[in-house]
DNA sequence: GCACTTCTGTAAAAAAATCTTCAGAAGGAT
DNA sequence: ATCCTTCTGAAGATTTTTTTACAGAAGTGC
């Protein structure tokens, strides 16, 4: 049966391809030629494309089914790289990642970001400069820029809200900043939407409806649903930390309110409560590192948190009825006490059928989950088909499609 | 400057073109041309298949701005109708829909769904097909059908979830018994969420995060987050039903736990205090109406449900940090006690980011939220760019774009 | 009333993309 | 070792799509 000319019903551009590719639909140009319904030759120039683009690689031969081996076609990880960073008052992270999400070259420390964006970005770029050196990669190589910073981020306008978290960031366009430096996207969102993001693309991709909670100093969550990230109107959804927990006992807390969660199971609590005790710990991780060997006060103070967070997780989870929780954050290394107190509340206080298939879970990228999900962040946008196509249109088209002159 | 041949670097395809139209965004093709930087024959056959669909036509001509006036496009509306169908427990709605979501022709009533769909859906097809000579329309310009039914809906398998708030629905594939009769997408899910779409799409368009919450005998919630529905991993999302209050008294539940919401602030237990309090009065409806009519007793009674529904709310706002909270439902329309109700607790539990954009707002779309919504689900589907791209091809090239051959 | 401007439609030409055909490469099977 | 099968690349032919060019239609303004 000859097939007919032009275009088919469901044009197929190279971003398409790559998305075979990526998710190994798959393999070969004979696959994707199979798959598509392309012919070869139109798989080949849109392969070629790709490989132009640094984007595909032609890697070992497949096994061959009785004739000539196919040439096995993979994502090029290694043919650029995507910067990230995840800032924190206490602590800041940046890092050089490849095309797959993978570190490639890290830092941590630096905790001049509390002095707002005039300080914080100087070094934040001259860090990236740092680390695209170590790894032998060349600045123009990025081909994006995600960030992750604590508060309320407007992710569509790529700025934190007022009143910021982190002193100085309210208000202030930082994309511009950033891209004046390393001209790509630059994209911003909340920290923990960020974790959240990274948990879903490097440990569970499978779980497209998921909530990372952060127990640390504060309580935070990130919510996937359906595969992307519930925002809000102002970028506030995930602020689970001031939600009023029952029994709370009229704690204050420093939003205002009282028997908020934060005040109730945040870290600082948690130490006032085990210093109350007639015992000592270094500060949050501390706490965690002794629950986690298994001394009976630390485990018995993680545990009740857990129960605390898992209060206000299983209204969450009948409102979301998420797959998983991740439970990260400096409190969630000594995951077994603190997802034992979280499950025992919320699979009491959740419906049978919002919890049926809910799993708790740690958060397997540790320390770089906040790192990992501002590469995914960034690559999510940078590897989208149209965002593929539209670099293969710019390479052999004209430099700059200005936009059109109707209205905008 | 002579444009250059081919295909532009965004390619725009007649479905583009159907929203840019849709949207408003661009009238005439002379705009349409300037918007999308494509040639004037471009644009006039991209319209002819349009037309040729029924989806577009030429309507009055536009101000002409010093010489021939433009044909102004418009979306056509009556090109077509979707089925649409809101079924209940006690009460059952079925309509004709035109392709903006409008209600053509409407029935109501008719209780035998919980017998089970053998005895509801030959109801439902023939009713449809009465509703469809009411208005004057043939069965095949059907080119659609959104159906919302109680209890948790797997929207992507296209049946409810087991077991069944409706006798005998559970596990039943649904889609395949209609598409019989109407060989047309069928999509089906919870009633709650098709209500947040109706609602969403007719009433407040321009809330991309909307949680509409239907208060009758129980209480639900459909929560739309940028734009999308929330559905959760098995369709079980936005039961705030059954989430605990505090201070329920212990109120057991049909569920099982206790002090879940709608054991304190759902139709029988207002109606049961109501009573208590040597008050009566005809069911949900009646109580509401009588709120809404001043009566004092069922005003206090409505504002205390509103202050308990708002307590739950006022989680799902810290978490979801919705723009607007629809108030639905038969209490839904005794907005003013209820609204003030939900009003006082959410603004004291919420905290004050989560909150800052929030609107609390009536149902506007009545009785018909249900069958707007089932429009406008199947709607959103049926007009897709993706959807009218594959309507042209199929129109003018082979019936069967049979699947490819290789791995499914 | 007439020139001008703007918008729309048709036809021919150019460009792009696609497919088919042919030739070569590389391993497995007999 | 030779044939066969499968996969890949290149060139030519064909189709589709798009653009340019031209002609007509329908208002406005002098």
């Amino acid at each position: 049966m000859p097939r007919r000319h032009g275009p088919s019903a469901t044009a197929v551009s190279a971003g398409h391809v790559l998305r075979l590719i990526r998710t190994g639909e798959a393999a070969t140009r004979a696959e994707i030629a199979r798959v598509t319904r392309l012919s070869r030759p139109s798989v080949a120039s849109r392969v070629a494309e790709l490989m132009d683009l640094g984007l595909v690689t032609e890697g070992d031969h497949g096994p061959s089914s009785g004739g000539r081996p196919p040439g096995r076609l993979a994502f090029d990880a290694g043919g650029g790289v995507v910067l990230s960073a995840a800032l924190g008052i206490s602590r800041s992270q940046a890092a050089v990642c490849d095309l797959a999400g993978r570190v490639l070259a890290r830092t941590e420390g630096s905790p001049e970001v509390a002095q707002g964006p005039d300080t914080a970005l100087p070094w934040l770029l001259g860090t990236w400069e740092r680390l695209l050196a170590e790894c032998g990669r060349a600045p123009h190589e990025a081909r994006g820029v995600g960030i992750g910073l604590p508060g309320t981020v407007r992710f569509a306008l790529g700025r934190a809200e007022e009143p910021p978290v982190l002193p100085g960031w309210g208000g202030v366009d930082i994309a511009p900043l950033v891209a004046e430096r390393f001209p790509v996207p630059v994209l911003l969102d909340n920290d923990v939407n960020v974790m959240a993001l990274g948990s879903h693309t490097a440990d569970y991709p499978d779980a497209d409806d998921l909530v990372f909670v952060k127990v640390s100093t504060g309580v935070g969550a990130g919510i996937i649903s359906g595969g992307a990230l519930v925002r809000g109107t102002l970028g506030a959804a995930g602020e689970i930390g001031h939600i009023p927990v029952p029994d709370g006992g009229g704690t204050a807390c420093r939003c205002g309110n009282t028997d908020c969660l934060e005040a109730v199971a945040g870290g600082p609590a948690l130490l006032a409560r085990f210093s109350g005790a007639g015992r000592e710990a270094a500060g949050v991780q501390g706490l965690a590192a002794m629950a986690s060997d298994g001394d009976a006060d630390a485990v018995a103070l993680v545990r009740e948190a857990g129960r605390r967070v898992g209060e206000v997780l299983a209204g969450a989870v009948n409102l979301l009825n998420p797959e998983v929780i991740v439970l990260g954050g400096h409190l969630g290394t000594a995951f077994d006490p603190l997802a034992a107190g979280v499950r025992e509340t919320v699979f009491r206080r959740a419906t049978a059928l919002a919890s049926r298939q809910l799993r708790i879970v740690p958060n397997r990228s540790g320390g770089e989950a906040g790192l990992r999900g501002g590469a995914a962040m960034v690559l999510d946008h940078v590897l989208a088909p149209e965002a593929v196509n539209a670099a293969i249109a710019e390479r052999s088209g004209e430099p700059e499609p200005e936009k059109a002159a109707g209205r905008s």
